[in-house]
DNA sequence: AATGTCAATATGTACGACTAATTAATTATT
DNA sequence: AATAATTAATTAGTCGTACATATTGACATT
């Protein structure tokens, strides 16, 4: 059995290695402009073949973390050549703890997109998509009870009303803002979810009649609360973030 | 003499792999769903080698593009997933044609984005940047017989302005966008500024008087104009995109 | 002090062999 | 005949070495 403990030592694979020196770069364990170590020393530090490191850089390059030079190496890049609506970069700043400044960052994106977005929605979005947000409202009555569903449901709403924008970049940063919106909808588990839905149905009534600035108001009062509610968590450090 | 026609036939290098794949997939060369050719397909059609097509396609991986797995190729991934704010991708894009229901995308974001990011300018710059934005409207004033100037000290305005959020994701965004404001600028050549600059002045007085909601429409105001002004140019195909 | 040359060095590229994973065809089973 | 298990084929994934290229920094020259 003893013998079973580690057959190999599971070799790091090129995704793996992405993700490892990427949170060091995004959490400042590598500060901006520092040199990161040689191809060589990744070699030999974890393990992998030459081409596994070259890949992985190529990749964090892509996204615009580093940049390779000959003689000179690796570079971290400065935060603002980073794409921070990147998934992966997304994941790794969220996943870790919850920077205020980059949440307050988030929260002022989607406090511009959302009410706007849904203003187009109540101009552009077809009559499924209509009836597709009406049957989203009643199903987060259904779930009210079922914290995970209406957390769920919740997203898909945000969601479709961001697709029926016929918005490409819009559905995007509506997956980027997906995080924040994810925040706010948990912090507030088990204190009830009626005001919640009241704002909701106000919204989705208001795409659904074509009532563009009427929706956009609503979605700007929605998001009022949810910010209120990430506040009242997070305290002062969200609200006036540190520079 | 003729020895020299053909010294070496310029290799391709990586980039230039990464440009010509990703090119072809953004215009719909590769149609999505597609699975493009094999690694060792390009190696011989490209004459590279084959860490090099690797190396690209994990770029184009890591921006979403296409997505890689064993004994089946490498699959083009649909738009949805696609980094469109990537730098490189939005060069591939707006470089080859303006595709009008693209252009409309990015001037949705620009109404949504860079009015409400004059308000929170007007609430956050600092006393230096709110000085430099003073002296950029001058600038633009100076500049408006130099064509060249005048499009740079355009783009700078705005980009400070996305700078004095405070906001690294709106800067970011800003520079995205910067392209279909360079554009805007562009058509409007040799008709005189003096109406835009006159608009200039009034979001740069309102920000500098920290007038949050005066700074908001007068860049609404601004934006108007632009959209006016390309639509002109493109006609009924940018304000009502085929889909 | 400015410029030009040269060597050191880290990334860039190539090639060949092997591994691993997934699909599809084949066979065995029910 | 339909279904499940097995096997074979294929393509991405990885490794290692050798060599090419470009940038830097030191040194020498003017």
């Amino acid at each position: 059995m003893s013998t079973e403990t580690s057959p190999t030592p599971a070799r790091l694979n090129h995704a793996a290695v992405v993700a490892l020196i990427g949170r060091d770069i995004v959490n400042g364990k590598y500060a901006v402009g520092e040199i990161l170590p040689f191809e060589e020393e990744f070699v030999e530090k974890l393990d992998v073949g030459r081409g596994v490191i070259r890949e992985a850089i190529r990749v964090l390059a892509a996204k615009g973390l580093v940049e390779t030079r000959p003689k000179r190496g690796t570079q971290v890049l400065p935060s603002s050549m980073w794409q921070l609506l990147d998934p992966e970069i997304l994941f790794w700043r969220i996943g870790q703890d919850f920077d205020p400044k980059f949440l307050r960052d988030l929260t002022d994106l989607r406090s511009m997109i959302e009410p706007a977005a849904c203003a187009l929605a109540a101009e552009r979005a077809s009559d499924p998509e209509l009836q597709l947000i009406a049957a989203l409202t009643r199903e987060l009555n259904y779930a009210k009870d079922d914290e995970l569903a209406f957390i769920e449901a919740d997203l898909k709403f945000h969601r479709t009303i961001m697709q029926s924008t016929h918005n490409e970049i819009l559905v995007q940063i509506g997956v980027a803002i997906e995080s924040v919106l994810r925040l706010s909808v948990e912090v507030t588990v088990g204190i009830g979810h009626g005001r919640r839905i009241e704002e909701h149905e106000k919204v989705a009534n208001a795409i659904c009649n074509r009532q563009a600035s009427k929706a956009r108001n609503a979605m700007a009062d929605l998001i009022g609360l949810n910010v209120l509610d990430i506040a009242s968590i997070l305290g002062p450090a969200f609200s006036n973030p540190k520079k």
